[in-house]
DNA sequence: GTCTATAAATAGATAGAC
DNA sequence: GTCTATCTATTTATAGAC
């Protein structure tokens, strides 16, 4: 009653998911052939159009996944009673975490910025969305209780999501730059650069102590849908 | 006497790198085919391997192009005399306006990043190497003159560089977001972003005016090759 | 310098046996 | 669910006329 050595259909699944992340991260979507893909998931082709439709349905399944599961997190993030610098720091961490936890997400992000959005579905920006929603929440509260500066919550997102993505995509890149004889080595361990970045962040969005005491409602304008420059 | 009608070669090249550097940023290496570049550059594909020996060759000249560029402009401004914050200041500045000037440098930026570096040589390693170096020249004088706090200069030039490559490179990106439903607009200009920039960098390196005095050279670790994790 | 025509390799995708 | 074999379109690149 042994199991026949045939893998189960789930496992088949799951390997070329796993496979064809790689594959889609480090050479992108076009630069990666079914052909590939079946070999590093070790599955014959055809399996992968039994699974998926097509190579495209394929890229988007994997992608949507790895928004999707940012955008809870950061969702979290906000509906938690930290208060918001601490807020900053938890999503800092969250983004950090995410792009560890699946090495695919940064590149595949990177890519798909770099492709203007062209190929996504309109529930992936729903996603990429929610991650910015989430942000601003943060930010917006940190102002409005006068523990932030008055600063522009999209303006700010892009400080903080900016450099983690910087970091965590150029892991490869810093670690080929550290092996050649560029004359630096920028590899370090991501530890390190969050609390950095919290750090850089603190000073620049806590307000200075004496400050804080009474703040109005004034100076709170920030860039909405219709602010075209 | 007048000119034939004929393009001049000078013409047909140039036009084959200007169509390619649009094709490249917008579709990747791999994504772009031969055949699209010489319909967007209005030239014979012939063309494009009488000019250039291959695709790669060609796309090697593009980006190589850009990264010297932006190592020119980054040696510039930390061998001038200005103090270190505005240093910061100039280099934010001149990033961005690289990657205006150029819009197809922000894209084949990440692309790179995402790729890791696997077709980069040593001179564009050697380029992109450049402007880490001119930052961390400038950071590390900032510290030891006493201007800004101890930060290390590698992991603060990420957090320089990363958002405005985030900020240029989703250009794009946010304009489709923009246009779509997703509930969010995006969109804003880019001295906006410059401007919020380098004030949060201000507040976040600069050390307070009342440690500005006596600042022996203690506390100057900063990594360095050699410091892998 | 510019073009046409085409070679040679590789791509995504499917039919059909088991 | 899994595999072999193959169809068709597209790709990079070149040969050779003008």
């Amino acid at each position: 009653m042994a199991r026949p050595p045939k893998r189960l259909a789930r496992d088949s699944r799951q390997a070329i998911l796993d496979g064809a992340a790689t594959e889609f991260a480090a050479r992108g979507f076009a630069g990666t052939s079914v052909d590939r893909i079946a070999r590093r998931a070790e599955v014959n082709k055809a399996m992968i159009y039994y699974h998926f439709r097509s190579k495209e349905a394929l890229y988007r399944v994997i992608l949507r996944s790895v928004f999707l599961s940012l955008g809870q997190r950061a969702r979290a993030i906000a509906a938690s009673d930290l208060p918001p610098p601490e807020q900053v720091d938890a999503l800092v961490e969250a983004i950090m975490r995410e792009g560890e936890a699946r090495p695919h997400f940064p590149p595949m992000m990177l890519r798909e910025i770099a492709e203007g959005g062209r190929c996504l579905d309109a529930r992936t920006f729903r996603a990429m969305a929610a991650v910015f929603l989430a942000a601003r929440e943060v930010i917006d509260r940190g102002v409005q209780t006068g523990a932030f500066v008055a600063v522009d919550p999209m303006l700010t997102y892009f400080t903080m999501l900016g450099p983690v993505m910087f970091y965590l995509g150029t892991s490869s890149l810093r670690a080929a730059i550290g092996r050649s004889r560029a004359g630096v080595d920028p590899r370090t361990d991501p530890a390190t650069f969050v609390a950095h970045l919290q750090a850089m962040l603190r000073r620049a969005l806590c307000a200075p102590a004496s400050a804080r005491a009474a703040r109005p409602l004034a100076r709170r304008r920030t860039t909405r849908a219709g602010d075209r420059p």
